[in-house]
DNA sequence: CTTTGCAATCGTTAATCGACGATAAACATA
DNA sequence: TATGTTTATCGTCGATTAACGATTGCAAAG
């Protein structure tokens, strides 16, 4: 009961607040790049790149791909990640929107 | 001790982290908003605008400082907060870096 | 059909977050 | 000086996060 109060704001605020969350961790922006320039892919080839254990890899995957960040295709034993494109656009877009709402300075007196 | 493994990622990543962290809860993306729509000024007005106490705004706001995306100014008794230019631009180039790294699709066989 | 290897999930722990009310601090005004 | 107004900080509490090792689940190889 209304200890978190997240609902009470709007959709967009929460979309992008879930979004920027997910980049809320050094480890899952660190994640994201190597997945963006394609350096890797399977899971355990990320384990390798990062310092964290393997079951810790796996969470912050499985929270990227709750975002919409990221997604997951089984190839055999393994899993090939890669960045879902729907989701990244839409990061860009509203990232950008919430970043580029800033008027030109001081039309106001407080500063 | 190493329970949080943040300090092992680079400068880089930490910084977007951080900012991403900062953007990461709708209050606080809600209370941007308001500040560069320069709906609202004072912490006090920001709190009427939003279902949150005065001491949960004034902590997200607190929050939003240290990630340097916001600034304020001490008026008399009260406080006028504001976007703070560098911090925003700063995020903006950081966020937009990150988000633009997508290279064209598939050149690679796995996805 | 068993073994092997990879990834996800479970269970646990400590740390951090989100929220609040209460209190304190800073300042203007009576 | 006393009073009221505004904001910051403190203390607390429950929820969530970050991390790990251990276990489970699954697919390929043998």
């Amino acid at each position: 009961m209304a200890l978190h109060k997240r609902e009470q704001f709007t959709a967009a605020e929460q979309e992008i607040a879930l979004i920027a969350k997910a980049l809320g961790h050094p480890a899952r922006v660190a994640i994201l790049q190597l997945l963006a320039r394609r350096q890797s892919c399977v899971c355990g080839e990320l384990v390798t790149e990062l310092p964290l254990s393997q079951s810790t890899v796996s969470q912050h995957l499985k929270e990227l791909k709750a975002a919409g960040l990221v997604q997951g295709e089984v190839d055999g034993p393994r899993v090939c990640y890669c960045i879902d494109r729907a989701g990244w656009d839409r990061a860009r877009l509203l990232m950008a929107g919430l970043l580029a709402e800033l008027p030109p300075p001081a039309a106001n007196g407080c500063c």
